[in-house]
DNA sequence: GCTATAAATGAAAGCGCTTACATTATACTA
DNA sequence: TAGTATAATGTAAGCGCTTTCATTTATAGC
């Protein structure tokens, strides 16, 4: 591999000079240029990054943590990331926090060691002080889905609460008075902030929220089945079940069509995320949709703005959920 | 960040003692090492990866090249990947391809610029010729789901050939003489040898192929929609369809709805693949797994063996698919 | 106790760049 | 035309490590 060195040597002008046509950040006059231009070409030079990196204090490297690498939610974003960085010449490293505490730290420290100039961080099980105090060291970093009032600069959030109240107004305003709800895991915030929407939902419409049509989840399909079954064993009748997420929403349906309960007829569902399995499942699950792909970009944006000082980017923090209208609610049968 | 040297001034020994211990290769006294050890505990020592990487000519990091960052399939690739990698303190580089030639060139490209120790390719557009050229060159390459002769030590491969034998086959045993068969495009070789395993099966059990009851789709779910509405309206009878896909299959499933065909009743349908969709449509469909994720980590220990030392790991080159009862197929009605 | 050998440690070069600073060439002023 | 400002280029010192080779120290043999 040819080295600036070589390249100086046959274009005969000193490394600064190759280097200064590198980072065209000097001015090198048109005939210099040329001549380096051609000596790289020539010897098919390609600058050695690491060494690049070394040199510079910049890795031009962001580091990603996510939950989980596979799942249908953060392919989207990953890849909302990654098309943003690599357009800019930033590569992306990833690692997974499987939603554990232990684990999530233990990536972020993997991922600094790997001399990341900035972090992309989708966490849930780690604590705002903990990211906190991770935001005052030099490391910038940036949050997907997780607001902190401290940080808010740094936060990339849907507002989630404005989503669980859209899913639930819906159904109120086609009719329904007799709503379930399961909820995702109380202690992640977005569960929380759904729940919320729903309640304040609820109390606009004046519709009196039960607790026994209240089932608590873990974002998983299998629990939105065992929610199901236990909603329907207290008795209790509704005509309309809204699901913190879109997973659990499709083990949902599916307990319901066991029971022999026709959707949306005799039993309106709305989901929340829109993956692509709303629309896969039958009949389409009608949901919250959840912009993950646009809001990595848009982390993306924010590191290339603020790191890389790519000023003329826009930046927006929070986005709003919007429904997306399929088969699987309507208004109740009188 | 407190560097190498000042360790070695706090310990009382030279940069190459504490250099020594990091790498733990040359031998060091007990009680130097444990002084070591203690200055770097004291400091808050973190070794700089990246000079690590200039001065040893090793990065660390392997490229990874998908076509698609979201999608079911590449996220458990990726997981299998990552995992392996970082329980081995290597990190993940990655890059999305879109099966278009030019833009997986690109990606391995920019893997390459970015000094990657080796690299994990899911390349589709590329021929066969340019892997064998990058192959030759210093950085070692592993291919997923491709193979080719001259390089099949470095293939991870599933014997898609049988997969799409066991998947036909499973229905003919079953008692179906009517078969439709939906492709992928036949330039992948995926696609191909599927397509070869479901002639097989044919032929083995003496079923003629009816070349109306074939269409050709592009793995997506739309394209299996459009075939499924190629193949009905041929007015040739078929009780059974295998997909080359899952996404094709529930495309084709929807539209089997549509025209009022009841799966599996009149209409069996085996996909290939077991993505996670393949759960949640109904009825739950029959399919061929690829331990996509198994391949993953495999890919991953190849690496882990042959270019950073982990001489005890096993390898394996090709997986064998396996068929995934679930409820879309069964014997035809007579 | 003295040399031969092995083990532990240190000195220093170098990995391929960037960049502050020094120097030289060029353009402009009066 | 000398004098000065400015643009273009060069020099060389690092960036924080690894690694070769030389040197020192410990161990053993006699």
């Amino acid at each position: 591999m040819a080295t600036i060195y070589q390249v100086s040597e046959l274009a005969g002008v000193s490394l600064a000079t190759v280097s200064r046509v590198m980072n065209n950040n000097a001015r090198v006059s048109e005939a210099t240029r040329n001549k380096v231009l051609a000596a790289m070409e020539q010897l098919g030079y390609r600058p050695n990054s690491i060494a690049q990196s070394l040199a510079s204090n910049r890795s031009n490297s962001v580091g990603i943590l996510v939950s989980e690498l596979h799942g249908p939610f953060y392919g989207e974003m990953l890849s909302g990331i990654e098309n943003e960085c690599r357009a800019a010449g930033k590569h992306v490293i990833i690692a997974a926090g499987h939603s554990e505490e232990a684990s999530e730290k233990d990536g972020i420290e993997f991922l600094i060691s790997r001399s990341c100039d900035a972090l992309i961080l989708h966490v849930e099980a780690v604590s705002d002080d903990y990211l906190i105090k991770l935001a005052a060291g030099n490391l910038p970093i940036v949050l997907i889905n997780r607001y902190i009032p401290q940080l808010q600069d740094n936060c990339i959030c849907l507002n989630n609460e404005l989503g669980g109240y859209l899913a639930t107004k819906q159904l109120l305003a086609q009719g329904h008075t007799q709503l379930a709800y399961i909820s995702g895991p109380m202690w992640k915030s977005d569960a929380k902030d759904r729940y919320a929407g729903h309640l304040r939902a609820m109390a606009e419409f004046g519709v009196r929220f039960d607790t026994l049509l209240f089932a608590q989840g873990d974002f998983q399909d299998s629990s939105g089945s065992s929610c199901m079954q236990q909603l329907l064993a207290q008795g209790q009748a509704f005509t309309a079940l809204v699901c913190a997420n879109d997973e659990m929403a499709a083990g949902a349906m599916e307990v319901a069509r066991e029971h022999g309960l026709q959707v949306p007829q005799q039993l309106s569902i709305v989901g929340f995320d829109n993956l692509i399995l709303a629309r896969y499942i039958h009949p389409k699950l009608t949901t919250i949709d959840y912009p993950i792909g646009e809001m990595g970009r848009m982390a993306a944006r924010w590191v290339l703005k603020n790191i890389y000082q790519q000023q003329a980017l826009q930046l927006k923090n929070v986005f709003e959920p919007v429904v997306v209208w399929r088969e699987s609610a309507a208004a109740p049968v009188r």
